[in-house]
DNA sequence: AGCAGCTTGTTGACATGTCACCGACTTCGC
DNA sequence: GCGAAGTCGGTGACATGTCAACAAGCTGCT
């Protein structure tokens, strides 16, 4: 067996600091808004979308299709969510496979005294570090990354 | 209540890449280490550094040091690859208190296997699509992004 | 109409992760 | 020595995520 292509040190670096700011950074945030607002990231993950549609009701599919979800991590979720009163579940009426997920009066209490101030964690730590070009070449980086990992899953 | 300042579109668009690289790359590890080796991400955090140390022994308060995880979650994994046969635990003769943690033959077999591809993946992946110019960069980022979380932290 | 095949949501089993707590042991100050 | 305080590993309860399977309904083809 060949000897393996392994990382440079300085790759090696830079992938243990990017192990590292996904741990921290995700760790911040869930942390931030548990001790704010209650809410779990997975909470507000679909509160957010939900609190953004007309009328605060959305069918569970358009729900996964906006954070992208599978159908059964979507549902374990609402499962626990309806359990502690922040979202109803209703049969849809257009389709009768479907379920339509509704925002109660507390969920939408709930997000909207957690928005400003999650907000404002993600610009501290995230964005107020890096210069405005900087942010833009970040976000190129990323791309390229997205693009190759899109044409390995093919 | 104030209007809190939101997002430019221009930063909301990379907070989404980030979280979608975030997402969509642990995602592709995952599923290249679990199908070409039967490994999860957790059984290869603790066999690296577990298959580096001399004898493939590591006391477990050592090998939460150098994944850096809490005690209870390296514990339940432990547990879990004793299970299947990576790891076995021993007492720790210095320190009563103390647990030994053990490579398997099997485990280092699984290891050595994984090891290779998983490299290579991380570099496809990651370095592939950026120059060595570029990779500098982005670790100059991350290291500012993570200065602004730790000092958030403290 | 009728049936095959797709879509939708749910469920159960399990892996992973966090938190609070316990029990045993070690260390430190006295 | 000895007791308080800290350290170490483990456990149970629970939240989160993935996977396989299922039930029910929809769709398209004939």
């Amino acid at each position: 067996m060949s000897e393996p292509r392994w990382l440079t040190p300085d790759q090696a670096d830079v992938w243990a600091k990017y192990r590292r700011v996904r741990r921290e950074l995700q760790r911040a945030q869930d942390q931030q808004l548990q001790q704010d607002s209650g809410l779990s990231a997975a909470d507000y993950a679909l509160l957010a979308p939900l609190s953004e549609s007309a009328g605060g009701v959305l069918r569970a599919r358009e729900l996964g299709a906006e954070v992208d979800w599978e159908r059964s991590r979507l549902s374990h979720q609402i499962s626990r969510m309806e359990k502690r009163g922040l979202v109803t579940r209703e049969p849809c009426a257009d389709d009768a496979r479907g379920s339509m997920v509704r925002l109660t009066e507390k969920g939408r209490e709930m997000i909207e005294a957690a928005a400003p101030t999650h907000v404002e964690t993600v610009r501290r730590l995230f964005f107020d570090p890096l210069t405005s070009d900087e942010v833009r070449l970040f976000g190129d980086f990323l791309d390229r990354i997205l693009g190759a990992v899109e044409r390995d899953s093919r």
